[in-house]
DNA sequence: CATTAAGTTGCAATGAGATTGCGTTTTTAT
DNA sequence: ATAAAAACGCAATCTCATTGCAACTTAATG
């Protein structure tokens, strides 16, 4: 439990009860969790402070969200290294089959060449097809 | 008109009066178009008809849907060759100046090398930044 | 240790966008 | 001309995101 709390305070973010337990639950993920995902993970919770929750752990860099064309935001622990922010980010990989949502962090965005005056920030590459567990 | 008529007919459409206002709507715009943007260029129009003519026109290839990641879906025609589906589409351009999409379609979505085991079957690139006009 | 300020949580409520049900109208086919 | 099929318009619903506010907890200060 030290561990998570260090992890916290490293971020900058208070260690309460709540934030804890979102950031375990979190870690024993092994896909992208959505924020309905994340409150059926616990017997009683409320999924505004769920959501204010994450929406920290966001800014201060614990986390990034994806928007795999769910409708649904998914999160995601940043891994060490996780470039989230504000460059581009790694690629993520929906199933179709499965419905899971990773980040494949060992892969970066290749770099598209623009047309002229068009000036790159950020950039999200989303993958879909069949996963690696259900192919 | 004759040659709106002929789009739709090409693409399995019928020509009704609403589906050629929307289809011309959708031909002066020069970005991507969400919803509530196209309820707007009209007078008198039913929300309900035109998600439902988009809808459409999205089955038959004459439009696809893109995600910006402002929540709202975003619609643009289909240039020729376009190819929205099932394989690999263009890359998107948010502007984060004027807020608005627009296609790219002259870029190929570069292709990822996915770890083992994985199977793409669509992928999407969205980049944002500063449009030409805006830059 | 007591007090106060700041941050956090829970509950209710709201908002935006997407989507469906269904009766009416329009179009197509016979 | 008429029946069947498709499209339309209106009301309603659903999901997910987000805010307001009061109660509670934590951190800091005297």
């Amino acid at each position: 439990m030290k561990k998570l709390e260090n992890k916290l305070e490293q971020n900058k973010v208070r260690p309460t009860a709540m934030r804890l337990l979102v950031l375990k639950a979190l870690q024993n993920q092994k896909a992208a969790v959505s924020l309905q995902d994340l409150e059926m993970t616990f017997e009683k919770a409320d999924r505004v402070t769920l959501y204010r929750t994450l929406k920290t752990f966001q800014d201060k860099g614990l986390v990034h969200s994806i928007e795999d064309g769910t409708g649904a935001t998914k999160y995601a622990l940043c891994q060490d290294g996780c470039e989230c922010a504000p460059e581009d980010m790694h690629v993520h990989f929906f199933c179709n089959s499965c419905n899971d949502t990773f980040c494949l962090p060992k892969l970066k965005i290749p770099s598209v060449s623009l047309p002229q005056g068009f000036i790159p920030v950020e950039t999200n590459l989303l993958v879909k097809g069949i996963c690696a567990n259900c192919s």
